[in-house]
DNA sequence: TTTGGCACTAACTTGTTGACAGTGCCAGAA
DNA sequence: TTCTGGCACTGTCAACAAGTTAGTGCCAAA
């Protein structure tokens, strides 16, 4: 149902959408008089019927009001326009999004970092899916008699490594000798699908060619089965969402922090949705005091979630500015 | 001065000591009675001398009596026993400390893991200072025609890696050719000078053998200079510190999480002194409101310091007796 | 349809009061 | 000399009252 507001109503709810993102007190009708060029009570008569519709509430009685998440819902589906991005927005971002020597993962978060120092509010990065990245190169290198480093790279330029522990004495020719099949064998390989090749392509060729097999493919096994799942999250500004002043109590702010300690916005992210999203309050599934806004991006295969975290009362139009600026310039790295 | 306290007062200010580190309220003198067989007016006057000594406080003058940090630190000086371990604490870390097939970073920070969840309190480890860190293998691997990914392992099994951006056009001949000079010299290095290293030993070296050596030296100068200062710092439990009921109000846990995230705590931690210490309130350089128990360790050659952070009334004895059981086992390890 | 005026309301501030949990001090008992 | 019971005193806390403030809703007149 689309509800049908006078022109005038729409200005007064976006009077009072911004005024309520700048200042986070309720707005009276007093304030507006200027505003509008009428007074107080022609502006109240309208207001109770915008409440009545379930765009604006009241904290209590006589206060002032507040929008409602239908209210910034509006605000955000009909009203909003998208902000022209300040110079010097705009300059911080360029500098990053145009170096040439970082590889995008690094172009990303540091992009996000920015915004987050921008806003002031929390972003977040959830990295590419590990399915697209392909193995290009396997190395390993001793560090005393039984610990090796395994160390992977990707075609992406993605480095992870892990500590390889022997449960017995092999001979360095062995590991040698194991490792050069591994990387014949392996090479090209999607990083998430090693687990199940190491077993039944390279299990049996190794147990034919190397003497101390068992413990080897032991030991590869099971440094191999943590690089299944290289997600990564990044995130920059945590801090920033408890500064905002609806987090003013002791207890919310533990609250809000078990969540993101606990990794729940990782959830609450993943949805696949194309394009920008707005979540608002209720709307997301991490915290009904906050709006998530987030976007997914591919590029050249690898694709990931970036997202800024604030609070209900965000700057919507500013964000989403930037997290399509953000988006736009880095997919189109690409060509 | 050493205070000359009798029998009594010193078992008073023990009791108090230990009901407010349970507690977090202050101490009446009528509570007392029981465990002292003696009035609630015996004990206050003996409280009031214990104040004149400036080992008591009280909030308000009508309020019981907590410890002061004066009050703190004797009891830790003169009066409290380490505690033995409880068999579920010692199991726990048992299984940690005994697990062969870890290297000596991981048990350590797993195990101060373990102390941060029994405890409550926030576990730091600052990992090894660089300077014994000698570079074993520098492996170099191409991403795209002008990206290569930078890794260094270092004798003691740390890996560290870097994205390498060439500003021109350069032959994978050339670039392999580089890396094993540089492999060749660079092996043994002590990983913090590894920057004047490349500048005074390969890049002499490097000019009189490959092409284009001045992109390469440039690329992997920059690459390198960044591989210098790999102390790491790893926390555990860092919400726990909030969780208490000193932290009760929103500006002071905002503060405290900033001192955090500032890693103003390295610089606290970093004083280099033997044994373990105890820095009660003001005498330490992170926040008057905490205690930090902390210990360096030594094992083989590689040095660090593990940490745990609480509130003033902290429980002493079983911490000190939990790092104490750390740093001992690691450096047992050695042989 | 707009406006000024008026009654009304909830929050916030300030002051008061009584109960409570402690203390300090003192005189008398051990 | 040391300990104890008693009593006056004090700061905190919660509840309550009264006054102030910033807003509302409604109505009659323009």
């Amino acid at each position: 149902m689309k509800l049908l507001l006078t022109e005038r109503q729409i200005e007064l709810l976006k009077i009072i959408v911004e005024n309520y993102i700048q200042t986070a007190r309720p707005v009276g009708s007093k304030s507006i008089c200027d505003l509008m060029n009428c007074s107080s009570a022609t502006i109240r008569s309208e207001m109770s019927q915008l409440e009545e519709y379930g765009l604006l509430e009241k904290e209590h009685i006589s206060s002032g009001r507040i929008p409602s998440e239908k209210g910034y819902r509006y605000y955000v589906d009909h009203i909003m326009k998208p902000k022209e991005l300040s110079g010097d927005d705009m300059l911080k971002l360029q500098t990053i999004v145009n170096n040439k020597s970082l590889v995008l993962s690094d172009v990303i978060t540091q992009s996000m970092e920015i915004v987050s120092q921008l806003t002031n509010y929390t972003a977040i990065v959830l990295g590419s899916s590990s399915k697209d990245n392909l193995i290009s190169k396997v190395e390993v290198i001793p560090i005393d008699d039984n610990k090796l480093v395994a160390i992977v790279v990707t075609d992406k330029g993605h480095v992870e490594h892990k500590n390889i522990y022997l449960e017995g004495r092999v001979s360095s020719k062995d590991i040698g000798k194991t490792v050069e099949l591994i990387n014949k064998l392996i090479v090209g390989t999607p990083i998430d699908s090693v687990s199940s090749f190491l077993e039944f392509q390279v299990k049996p060729v190794i147990a034919s060619y190397v003497e101390q097999h068992e413990i080897l493919y032991n030991a590869f096994y099971q440094a191999f089965s943590d690089f299944t799942n290289p997600e990564s999250v990044h995130m920059a500004g945590r801090r920033n969402i408890l500064m905002q002043p609806e987090f003013d109590n002791a207890d919310r702010i533990r609250e809000i922090i078990n969540k993101f300690e606990d990794k729940e916005i990782v959830n609450a992210i993943k949805e696949e949705e194309n394009g920008i999203n707005v979540y608002i309050g209720s709307e997301n599934h991490f915290d009904d005091d906050v709006t998530i806004v987030k976007t997914k991006y591919v590029v050249d295969g690898e694709e990931g979630t970036i997202a800024l975290i604030g609070p209900k009362r965000m700057e919507y139009d500013r964000v989403i500015t930037l997290l399509d600026f953000i988006k736009e310039n880095i997919e189109k790295e690409e060509s």
